[in-house]
DNA sequence: CTCTACTTACTATTGACTGTAGTACGACGG
DNA sequence: CCGTCGTACTACAGTCAATAGTAAGTAGAG
């Protein structure tokens, strides 16, 4: 099961760009919004905005395809590249590695920053992050956990004032 | 406030080698076992492992004070280097400035996969958390956090120059 | 002047990302 | 059958940042 999605995560990146280069975040943008693309198509969106070869796009398309990112179909003759995973999901399986690899040496302190941070903003956040923590003991799943598969980012959203 | 350190983080990486590279691990590993070093210091001690010129390790331990890791220190006619931080401290630093990145934009994800994880691994983990739960929201420190200023590494005195 | 250590500046290497051209191959029309 | 068109594959070249490694030159102490 390819969990893990192969990133370096840099902290001072804006968005996307904390995990993926210029062209790759313009490229998932496009197929994320459109959901089934292939190089042209891409290739055609970008070109309103700056000049670039279709070869360009392809290969990123296709190293986004190596990594993962994006799945290929051969349709007649040519691809069709769409998502391997929701914009959500991918948020989330970036979110788990880089928490995985953050537990496996920096257990400790991730728990008191996160809490430090969560008590100072939200009271509530704290509320729910100890719900999430009794659920999660009695064996039922934390909350979008699981398969990734399915399109719906998220469960519950309750997010009331304590 | 430099609360940041200026990292990449490497979820693949082992140890210290998810933020820092071979050598300069190897350089604040020793920093951090003996507190007080000069570059003469560390250079014999790597040069018992493997052929090292002088002023590599000089290099890297200038550069690892600009990066604020290090800090240094003019004695007579050369510096003294000590960690700015524990090694605590700095694993500290690292988890902060990952999980703040985190954060910023996957936060939602973060909270079930962290108690996914716990809950999974290890029920002691998960009990840690709560404990840090309880205390931060009792306005306490949550653990080694606060002021990384006041604890010294306070290293044995004598530094042997040969 | 001679040590010694510091500063600076290079050179290399690596890995990620970007960008493009050359080539191969199947479809399709003449 | 053959040439063209569109697409894919491969292979490069280039940029950028981080890390590693070293040497040449500088400055202060004895």
């Amino acid at each position: 099961m390819s969990r893990d999605i192969p990133i370096e995560f840099r902290p001072r990146g804006a968005g996307l760009g904390k995990v993926l280069g210029g062209l790759e975040a313009e490229v998932m943008e496009v197929a994320w919004s459109r959901g089934r693309v292939t190089v042209r198509d891409v290739h055609q969106q970008l070109l309103a905005r700056r000049p670039l070869a279709y070869t360009t796009v392809m290969t990123t398309m296709t190293r986004l395809a190596r990594k993962g990112l994006l799945q290929r179909e051969l349709e007649n003759n040519y691809y069709v590249y769409r998502p391997t995973l929701t914009r959500e999901e991918f948020m989330d399986r970036v979110a788990r590695t880089v928490l995985d690899g953050l537990l496996e040496e920096f257990a400790r302190p991730v728990f008191s920053h996160l809490v430090e941070r969560l008590g100072a903003e939200d009271e509530a956040k704290l509320r729910e992050l100890e719900e999430v923590i009794r659920r999660g003991r009695s064996g039922e799943p934390a909350s979008s956990r699981g398969s990734a598969e399915s399109a719906e980012p998220q469960g519950p959203e309750g997010r009331g004032q304590g």
